[in-house]
RNA sequence: GCAGGUUUAGCUCAGCGGUAGAGCACCAGUAUCACACACUGGGGGUCGUAGGUUCAAACCCUACAACCUGCACCA
């Protein structure tokens, strides 16, 4: 046969199933395929910067995403894992911005314009947008590459938009001039989330400010003294603030000083804010540079002097010597000039809080600027829907307790990934709210999101960058050039038409349309020249649906068609898809006296057709309007009566107005120009859950994998994107977007620091998988990583994963060897395998039958034993599961894998896995001494010996099929591998497993009929355990007389009870012995080694080489140990108290453990006597 | 300042009332035919400090300390 690699190359073995997998679109998601009986379970992938690459955290956090995908597929769900990227607006522009700058393409990116640098941006995201998803593969990620989505795909910037729209019509979006945080580097808002506060070494300069006399001439030696840690923003000052109330400064409220450099006079303000304990209770007064002092600014009507500008360079507004430098500089400069002058008092160290961008690293300046603002939609919802975040204390942890109660008892995959109502216990603390839907992982981060949740700002949406989702907000640059013009007023007196109530007006007003010959003509606009067509329907809409002025207008109809001024035009007439476009128009009418406005809609027709329409709205007469002269009304067309007014007077509010503001998705149309600014990044990455899937539209994906089952993502974004995702569920689709949300630790280094590119301590994820291969990442990283707690990465924890790989190879490979070897066997009809291809290293059909029954009658307590193992460790690893505890899954199957199924079972069962004619004519030696013979020895017959050795293969094809399926959501491509390499696919149905392992049903606990008719009972599980203790004993004695373990040397067991022949094979194996004598009647030389165990009593005979001394020494030590533990347990049984209250059991079991070191104490002293009598 | 977390073997972490555990590292031995990316054995801890509750505390309670992470901040 070929030879099999000795240890596992993961390299060929990964690349090949992932593109078996990816062929056989093993990870595509179908909602058809969606029924009762396979759920459907959806994760989101938290989308990585698309120009970004794989870091360790990254690893992480897919590496879980993927178990939980794996996992479920296994369980028979419909699984969609939709994966993605994130067009990062700040950190992709910045890094395109930066190597445009050098290669010398542009210093800065005004230089290149909005287009050029999107062109390019657009080109880098091709280039480099790949690299992330492709290391994502590497890893192994199941996602259903099909549906990879980008938040700038066309799809989903229109929902962006939308949400935008939708938002701003509920009056949720708003614009204003307020203090943002501005990076001057990047040149653009952040909102409060993106800035790190940063406690700094910084100073407390204090400067006097001269007080001036009424006159307004500096007083002698009058002076108030202001201290201040950013002097450079004295040049901005407008007043010095105190506290009313402190009697050192009321005198001074209202003088004016003299501010220093800028030679300019500031008032002296009295404010609640100012806290006269601190400093010298003067306070600076910068309105446009800082929060605090912008609502000060806002309360006392200050100036707004921006002394700073958008770059962090000084402005002209700061004068002379100042303007054009940089802040430090100014700063520098600033603090010179007031010590030459004097004004300088003191400069004491100081620490404070600076914040800094998260972006560029550099200090934010509070900045005076235009940006739109989100008020948050559904937060009470959100509020309400995570469990433990709100409510009494009581109430939260009665309602964790009973679920999780719930999911230990079911043991059940299902009840802790989708609590429903009914699961959680009802919350008193909160009146109707129901049960809580979400759960966080760990709880106490719902803490955190409800704190934030509860003082929660509006959101600062608007950048101003260029990569990103533009505000879809457009501005009417027609109408705004326009708002000077003056237009004519159209009088009428409002009694031209009579009628005493609206009918009759109605009535008269379509009298006098006839009569005029209004109807179905067209009339002349003066300023486009154009002949708008005045139809029946047009006035119907104006006389039935809109108020008396508007039909009453019906007289002055020629004038104000005449007189209107064009202001603007949209594209977008959604309603009928006749008309090309509309155009609007605004004339004047003063009616009964009061002024309206005329909005006009000509609707202009694809055969240029031009239709009337009209909507009148009262405004307040503003100052200016010439007096109305009187006129009179007959003909149907007549002069205007001279009075005039201009545009803007017309308008209320031109930054609302929907003349000159339209918020929708489409190009309103000719003269209208799109906002600048574009949005947060967040603020479509809020949308990811269901964005993704489709929405607004209806779809199937939507329909049946929405909301989500788990959110795995860190607890830094819990406010940039976990809460805002929560709000937006709620808002857009009604129901939440996750049910569980999964925070990762963070990832740092050896000595725990984060990670970082400048430190370099960040280890390239991919060089791991080179070296490692990618099974062993995944496996190192969920090993290292327990629940809640930040990981300490090192580089170790691969190497142990790939270590363990290489077990579970080797494990496997010596299944595939035994079972080879076997073919001699007579019994054995099946075709001699061969390697045809040599192609897969592992793959050959084994002779045994593959899975072959389990006969219970011939089990070993070694084989019984491993079952129970197997059957433990599957309910731990389910309950790991249910808690979302990784590290502990891995550890177990560790634990189970490596010591009780390797270093145990595969050890005790090599006896009968030996080849079956090696143990023909071979006897067990059974010592010299004639007294021992009457054991039998271990030696079954040909037949009988293959009987055994196929039961014990099908022992170990059960185990190893079962821990194969345990392990694979970890280690996704060796267990496939070995899968099929094992023949395991070859029995399978197409879709369970036989295909391929990720298909393959998650291995359930053996229920207790399967225990009972293997017979796994405690007296089984007993038998192994004794039977390993009394090996333990033999290898501690021969190492104690440093036999070397190689050495093959004879040890006489005088057996406690009986002991089959089998169990003695196996414990002569284990022991590495020549041969186990069983002699109950041994009679040990004196100083002859022994160890006491519940089997018997094991002797090592050495022969006459005893070395007294070294045996003293041994037992002494042994002996102080076992007084010690005597000790111990002696002392609470002599404690009264103890034995009055202790449970029954709890004394039951300290007595027998008593009894227990008492009988080695005795077994230990007797031998250390007989020493001393040699 | 407020909140949360952590503190157990040299390292990383389990254990959360009833005999202190694992892996790695360390020491020693072993080329045994699945695996030296291995096997075998071993040493090593008054469980951060001080009190308290209890028959019994690493575990529960109360202080305190150190380190981390958020949040809020007065010039």
């Amino acid at each position: 046969m070929t030879e099999i690699p000795k240890a596992y190359e993961p390299k060929a073995v990964e690349e090949k199933w992932y593109q078996f997998w990816l062929d056989q679109k093993c990870f595509v998601a179908d909602p058809a395929r969606v029924s009762e009986k396979r759920p459907a379970y959806s994760i989101v992938i938290p989308p990585p910067n698309v120009t970004g690459v794989l870091t360790m955290g990254h690893v992480l956090n897919n590496t879980i995403q993927d178990i939980l995908a794996r996992k479920a597929r296994m369980d028979g769900k419909e699984v969609l894992w939709l994966p993605g990227t994130d067009h990062a607006g700040i950190a992709t522009q910045t890094v395109v911005e930066k190597t445009l700058r050098k290669e010398g393409k542009m210093k800065h990116r005004d230089d290149l314009g909005r287009e050029k640098l999107l062109e390019h941006i657009w080109a880098w995201k091709e280039k480099h947008g790949g690299i992330i998803i492709n290391q994502l593969k590497k890893l192994g990620a199941s996602c259903d590459w099909t549906r990879e989505r980008f938040t700038m795909d066309p799809d989903y910037s229109r929902c962006v938009q939308k949400v935008f729209v939708d938002l701003y019509k509920k009056g949720l979006i708003y614009r204003g001039k307020r203090m943002v945080n501005w990076d001057p580097a990047a040149r653009t808002a952040l909102s409060d989330e993106e800035v790190n506060m940063v406690e700094e070494k910084g100073h407390l300069w204090h400067i006097k400010y001269p007080v001036l006399d009424d006159a307004g001439c500096q007083m002698p030696e009058r002076f108030v003294v202001v201290a201040t840690t950013r002097p450079e923003t004295m040049l901005g000052d407008e007043a010095v603030a105190v506290n009313p109330t402190d009697p050192r400064y009321t005198h001074l409220v209202g003088k004016k000083l003299l501010l220093p450099l800028r030679n300019k006079s500031i008032p002296v303000i009295a404010d609640e804010f100012v806290d006269p304990k601190f400093g010298t209770g003067c306070v600076k007064v910068t309105p446009a540079h800082d929060k605090a002092d912008y609502e000060m600014g806002v309360r006392h009507n200050l100036p707004f002097t921006i002394v700073i500008g958008p770059n962090g360079a000084m402005t002209n507004e700061a004068g002379d010597g100042f303007a054009g430098l940089d802040r430090a500089e100014a700063r520098k400069s600033v603090v010179e000039h007031l010590e030459k002058l004097g004004l300088l008092v003191k400069v004491e160290d100081y620490v404070h809080n600076v914040g800094y961008s998260e972006r560029s690293n550099v200090a934010i300046e509070p900045y005076l600027s235009e940006q739109w603002f989100l008020k948050y939609p559904s937060v009470e919802k959100a509020i309400e829907c995570v469990a433990g975040s709100a409510g009494a204390p009581p109430a939260a942890v009665g309602a964790l307790a009973d679920s999780s109660e719930r999911t230990r008892t079911s043991g059940a995959w299902d009840s802790a990934e989708r609590p429903s109502v009914e699961g959680g216990a009802p919350s008193t603390a909160r009146e109707g709210a129901g049960a809580p839907l979400m759960r966080f992982h760990p709880d106490r981060w719902a803490k955190t999101y409800t704190h934030w949740m509860a003082n929660i700002r509006d959101w600062c949406i608007s950048r101003q960058l260029w990569w990103g989702h533009r505000v879809p907000v457009w501005y009417n640059e027609e109408a705004k050039s326009k708002l000077g013009r003056k237009l004519p007023v159209i009088e009428l007196s409002g009694d031209e038409l009579s009628g005493a109530n609206i009918k009759e007006l109605r009535a008269a007003a379509w009298d006098f349309a006839d009569k005029h010959l209004l109807l179905n003509r067209t009339f002349h606009n003066d300023e486009t020249g154009w002949e708008i067509l005045v139809r029946p329907a047009s006035l119907e809409h104006a006389f039935t649906h809109l108020g008396p002025p508007n039909i009453k207008v019906v007289v002055v109809l020629p004038e104000i068609i005449r007189t209107a001024v064009k202001v603007g035009t949209l594209w977008h007439v959604p309603e009928n898809e006749n008309f090309k476009r509309v155009h609007l128009f605004v004339a004047a009418a003063r009616v009964a006296g009061e002024l309206y406005q005329v909005k006009i809609t000509v609707k202009e027709h694809l055969n240029g057709q031009k239709l009337y329409d009209h909507q009148l709205f009262k405004i307040e007469a503003p100052d200016g309007v010439s007096p109305m002269p009187a006129a009179v009304a007959s003909e149907p067309t007549r002069p205007t009566s001279g009075a005039e007014i201009q545009i803007g007077a017309l308008f209320r509010d031109v930054n609302t107005d929907t003349t000159f503001v339209r918020c929708q998705i489409e190009f309103p149309g000719e003269g209208w120009t799109q906002d600048p600014d574009v949005l947060d990044t967040w603020f479509s990455s809020w949308l990811w859950p269901f964005a993704t899937m489709g929405w607004p539209e209806q779809t199937e994906t939507l329909k049946k994998f929405y909301p989500t089952a788990d959110l795995v993502t860190g607890p830094d974004i819990i406010f940039f994107w976990v809460a805002r995702m929560i709000m937006a569920g709620h808002e857009f689709m009604g129901d939440l977007p996750f049910r569980n949300v999964y925070f990762t630790g963070i990832i740092r280094d050896k000595q725990g620091r984060k990670m970082s590119k400048s430190l370099g301590n960040s280890p390239d994820p991919l060089d791991l998988i080179a070296k490692f291969g990618a099974d062993a990442l995944r496996f190192g990283t969920m090993r290292s990583a327990p629940l809640g707690q930040d990981i300490l990465f090192d580089e170790q924890n691969v190497e142990l994963g790939r270590n363990f790989c290489n077990k579970l190879w080797n494990a496997c490979r010596f299944r595939q060897m035994v079972g080879q070897a076997s073919r001699l066997s007579p019994s054995d009809s099946s075709q001699p395998t061969e390697n045809e291809t040599g192609a897969t290293p592992v793959p050959q059909v084994p002779a045994f039958e593959v899975q072959g029954e389990i006969n219970p009658a011939l089990l070993t307590s070694d084989d019984k034993w491993i079952l129970l193992r197997l059957d433990q460790a599957i309910r731990e690893i389910d309950a790991a599961f249910a808690e979302y505890k990784f590290s502990e899954a891995t550890a177990t199957l560790y634990r189970f894998f490596w010591s009780e199924y390797c270093d145990w079972y595969v050890e005790a069962s090599k006896a009968a896995l030996r080849p079956v004619e090696e143990l023909k004519g071979e006897e067990l030696k059974s010592g010299d001494a004639g007294a021992s013979l009457t054991l039998q020895p271990f030696n079954p017959s040909t037949s009988e010996a293959h009987a055994r050795k196929a039961n014990k293969l099908a022992v170990i094809d059960f185990v190893l099929s079962h821990t194969l399926r345990l392990f694979h959501p970890f280690l996704p491509f060796i267990t496939e591998d070995l899968w099929h390499g094992l023949g395991f696919s070859a029995d399978m149905p197409e879709d369970q497993g036989g295909k391929t392992i990720i298909f393959a049903h998650w291995p359930k606990p053996l229920s207790d009929d399967e225990k009972s008719h293997y017979g796994l009972d405690a007296t089984a599980d007993q038998v192994a355990t004794a039977k390993y203790d009394l090996v333990g004993k033999g290898r501690n004695l021969r190492r104690e007389f440093n036999i070397p373990s190689g050495k093959k040397i004879k040890f006489v067991l005088k057996p406690a009870g009986d002991l089959p022949a089998y169990e003695a094979e196996v414990i002569k194996n284990l022991l590495n012995a020549e041969v186990v004598e069983l002699n109950p009647a041994y009679a040990a030389p004196k100083g002859t080694p022994s160890a006491l165990s519940p089997l018997g009593e094991l002797f090592l005979p050495l022969e006459g080489l005893v070395d007294v001394a070294a045996e003293k020494a041994r037992l002494t030590k042994e002996l102080a140990k076992i007084t010690t533990e005597i000790e111990k347990v002696a002392q609470k049984l002599n404690n009264p108290g103890f034995v009055a209250k202790v449970p029954p059991h709890v004394l039951e079991e300290h007595k027998s453990r008593l009894a227990e070191w008492q009988g080695k104490q005795k077994h230990a002293q007797s031998a250390l006597d007989a020493l001393a009598n040699l």
